[in-house]
DNA sequence: CCTCCACAGGAATGTTGGGCAT
DNA sequence: ATGCCCAACATTCCTGTGGAGG
């Protein structure tokens, strides 16, 4: 091992901290930008935990990248600390309900990340055991590791049915719990999500209300500024932060594509050799956001979900006058589909619930027509995101 | 107002694969 | 090792739906 080799670049030229620039970086306090008040108001709802008593169920609103998550636990954090010092042992769960959508995937995350398998002795696998059996185990996890606990639930609306909800808040009262307090923070994008929940899950669970306002492009420009030091001194051109939040306020003003932005036009200075951040760069770190976040999206679904996507981007990419697509047509493309990838083809009845499941993580929208006279009712479907863009994303998910 | 069509979507039932107790 | 339980996924069968034209 010599100390000349100079195969490798030993110091970054461009970062110096990149994580701050991670989605889940938690910056420090007086790093989250124009959020005071909600922040100020979360912690009294949350409060009472540091006594031991149970904190008030919060429900926030807000749009994509207002920071909603961030501030949830942020507070939680702090929160956690604070009663320590006071002698109380507290705890907070995160789960993203788009990611575990059903009652039993989000018990099972709630109680593996509160599980200590070597202080409880309980284990927590993936699969394999009833919900029952998972509500029960992390009962007892709670009972004997913790006196006040804050479960966040991001994404809440993507849940699909009230049952968690109802189970959180009412364990106390139902004799699950015997010490432990619980407090549920839940996070929507959809003002609505509210009207279509149980009414005695709403009562309890809404105790306190808060919305979260998109950011402007001076916030943006500040949350950016904020984390800039994640770059050498100099390498960002001055011009980049104020380009960029125009950018992300432009698309109702979300910080998370603003930072998201600003880290792949860093990749692609380093990835050209630049020694600088330059203006340009900002246009295609914004492309490049947008086929990261939808990737995402799609790396999680079943290849027959990839499939029937697959066929509706073709469909929206060969005729570009009408872009919306009847579910039989669809179907017909999407069987010609598993035929080439040499698999059986599910039913239509499969497809169709398929389809709504796209529709429900928005990929997709779906909207319901009558053919009038002797034509029939159908639904048709239209691509949410640019088509050569999916097509380009599902080529490269194969895994 | 009723019919007719092309499909939507609810319900029941079957299949798969993992964890658990014995 | 073996049978059992259960969630997730899939199929089959069937009833429900909306509006132009009779």
């Amino acid at each position: 091992m010599t100390d000349t080799d100079d195969l490798f670049i030993r110091e970054d030229p461009i970062f110096v901290n990149k994580e701050l620039l991670e989605i889940n970086h938690l910056p420090d306090e007086g790093r989250i930008v124009g959020r005071d008040e909600e922040i100020g108001q979360l912690a009294n709802a949350v409060n009472p935990a540091i006594f031991g008593q149970s904190p008030s169920n919060v429900l926030i609103y807000g749009k994509t990248g207002t920071g909603k998550s961030l501030c949830a636990k942020y507070v939680s954090g702090r929160l956690i600390r604070t009663a320590e010092e006071e002698g109380v042992t507290t705890a907070y769960a995160y789960v993203d309900c788009a990611q575990d959508s059903t009652e039993t995937q989000a018990v099972q995350t709630i109680a593996s990340s509160l599980n200590d398998a070597a202080a409880t002795g309980i284990n927590i696998p993936d699969k394999g055991i009833s919900t029952a059996t998972y509500y029960k185990r992390l009962w007892t996890i709670l009972d004997t590791r913790y006196d006040v606990v804050l479960v966040i639930l991001d994404e809440i609306d993507k849940l699909d049915g009230d049952d968690i909800l109802m189970q959180l808040s009412r364990a106390g009262e139902a004799g699950k719990l015997t010490s432990c307090k619980i407090g549920v923070i839940g996070i929507s994008n959809k003002i609505k999500y509210k009207d279509r929940m149980d009414e005695r899950v709403k009562s309890s669970l809404c105790e306190r209300e808060f919305v979260f306002p998109p950011y402007d492009a001076q916030q943006l420009g500040d949350i950016m500024q904020a984390r800039s030091d994640a770059f050498h001194e100099g390498v960002l051109d001055d011009s980049v932060v104020p380009r960029a939040a125009a950018l992300a306020a432009r698309e109702h003003g979300d910080a998370r594509k603003a930072i998201d932005i600003l880290r792949y036009a860093g990749e692609i200075a380093q990835s050209t050799g630049a020694d600088v951040v330059r203006e340009e760069f900002v246009v295609q770190a914004r492309q490049r956001a947008e086929t990261d976040r939808f990737r995402e999206l799609i790396r999680g679904s079943t290849p027959h979900s990839r499939y029937v996507l697959q066929a509706l981007t073709v469909l929206s990419l060969n005729e570009h006058d009408d872009e919306a697509f009847r579910t039989t047509r669809i179907y017909e493309l999407y069987e010609q589909v598993c035929r080439q990838e040499g698999s059986e083809s599910l039913s239509l009845r499969r497809v169709r619930d398929l389809l709504k499941e796209h529709a429900f993580l928005d990929v997709i929208e779906q909207s319901r027509y009558s053919g009038g006279s002797a034509e029939g009712s159908y639904t048709e479907h239209r691509l949410l995101e640019d088509p050569t863009v999916v097509q380009s994303v599902l080529a490269d998910t194969i895994d």
